[in-house]
DNA sequence: CGGGAGATTGACTGATCTCAACCCGGGTGG
DNA sequence: CCACCCGGGTTGAGATCAGTCAATCTCCCG
């Protein structure tokens, strides 16, 4: 049951039970899950599935982190929101039945336990405590995409980066030295706030000159939490 | 059990068990639900709930449209969706548990029928079909959202505005001469595309210039919906 | 060393927003 | 009956944010 993932050795049960949507099935249940035959690892940059792809189950983030996208008709990517590891990938085509919206690619080293759809179904027909669960997770989702929506149509390209730059820092955490840790490109981080790649690159040029952050290659470093949370208008 | 909303009579029983979510709880459960008792009626402009309120359970429209729409911190307002009779309001805040994430407000009569929420939370648990339709409303939700997002992200305000023409023509119809079956201000317009209410004016002229819709205050005579579609760049 | 991807900078353009004025129809109070 | 007001609609002028295009730079890799 001990698996190598990257540098370390995790136990995937314990973590497909304590860290996922899955943490309410009962060990009977636990034990229909195909956990590491279902896994696979993806490289940086692997796409894991494209819009358009039919999916038929979930896609369990166990390592590494995901960004999913869509491509708009231009061939400019909208960036959605990352999967990280206790993420979980591809349940709104599962449950509906339509063809991925979304096409997701890994941006670092990545495994990723799948679980069929039907298997899902089933546990949502037989145990309303997972039901529970998938629905909150659902409706998370739903909060956060309504959020993004009322901030592109309203907020400037500058507010947005500062509440990105915030959002990330919330994510994914800073290390010791207060840099994300996370590593996105230019391009990436525009596709995120929905804007030019340039027009990100002079807007944190800005942010480093007014002393909010740092800038090392693609490394960011956060010195005015406060500052970026008040330009991003941010109510939390 | 038959009851009076507006013109017509309506046997409420009959409409909640066929069109809505809660179409496959079984006669035992429909008994549950409190139909009349739970149907609330709202004039024009009345607010069901705003942003911030503590909800716990479900809004069914029964009759009439509702705007659901965000306050953004400048005070405009973004338009999220509208609810027509069949639909569910309120959902995600009954589910998470978490305050309301947008306002409601009627745009002409309605009646709406409550359902707590721990009553829904129940058949949940113990119908593993309501729980799955409940998750595909969920989800579907969730896809519009997303693609509402890359919208607005990438398209201008004319290619959205034709766009939003078309869903409205979709969503509401169209009556025996052509008209959009919805009445917005030139406001709520502005505010469903996410841009100035003085730019939805002038697209609209051009729009009538070109010969694509005719104008009558209000109403909105859709002319050529294929080029609308094509100006939108939708791919459907 | 050449090539290529990503990052940066500058100049220019233009779509869209804001501000302000004005119109129009309906309702209201004197 | 009329003057006034008010909300919504319309139009014009000017300002500006942000996108595009193009040139250059910097690494890193083979």
């Amino acid at each position: 049951m001990l698996r190598n993932i990257g540098v370390q050795y995790v136990d995937l049960r314990e973590f497909i039970s304590t860290r996922t949507v899955f943490r309410h099935l009962n060990p009977k249940e636990l034990d229909l899950l195909p956990l590491d035959d279902g896994t696979i690892n993806y490289k940086r940059s692997d796409i894991v599935y494209e819009e358009g792809a039919r999916i038929n189950g979930f896609y369990c983030v166990v390592k590494g982190i995901i960004k999913i996208y869509k491509t708009g008709f231009d061939g400019k990517d909208q960036i959605i929101r990352f999967a990280k590891p206790g993420d979980i990938m591809g349940f709104r085509s599962t449950i509906t039945g339509e063809l991925a919206c979304t096409t997701t690619k890994a941006i670092e080293d990545a495994s990723l336990c799948f679980v069929p759809g039907d298997l899902v179904k089933s546990f949502v027909k037989s145990n309303g405590e997972f039901a529970m669960d998938l629905l909150q997770l659902a409706c998370n989702e739903l909060g956060e995409s309504n959020d993004l929506i009322t901030d592109i149509a309203q907020k400037t390209v500058r507010e947005r980066l500062a509440e990105v730059l915030i959002h990330l820092k919330w994510t994914f955490n800073l290390d010791n030295e207060n840099f994300l840790q996370i590593s996105l490109t230019r391009e990436e981080l525009a596709n995120l706030v929905g804007t030019a790649t340039e027009s990100v690159i002079r807007l944190l040029s800005e942010f480093k000159q007014d002393r909010l952050i740092e800038l090392h290659g693609r490394r960011i470093k956060i010195l005015d939490e406060a500052k970026l949370i008040k330009i991003g208008n941010m109510q939390y």
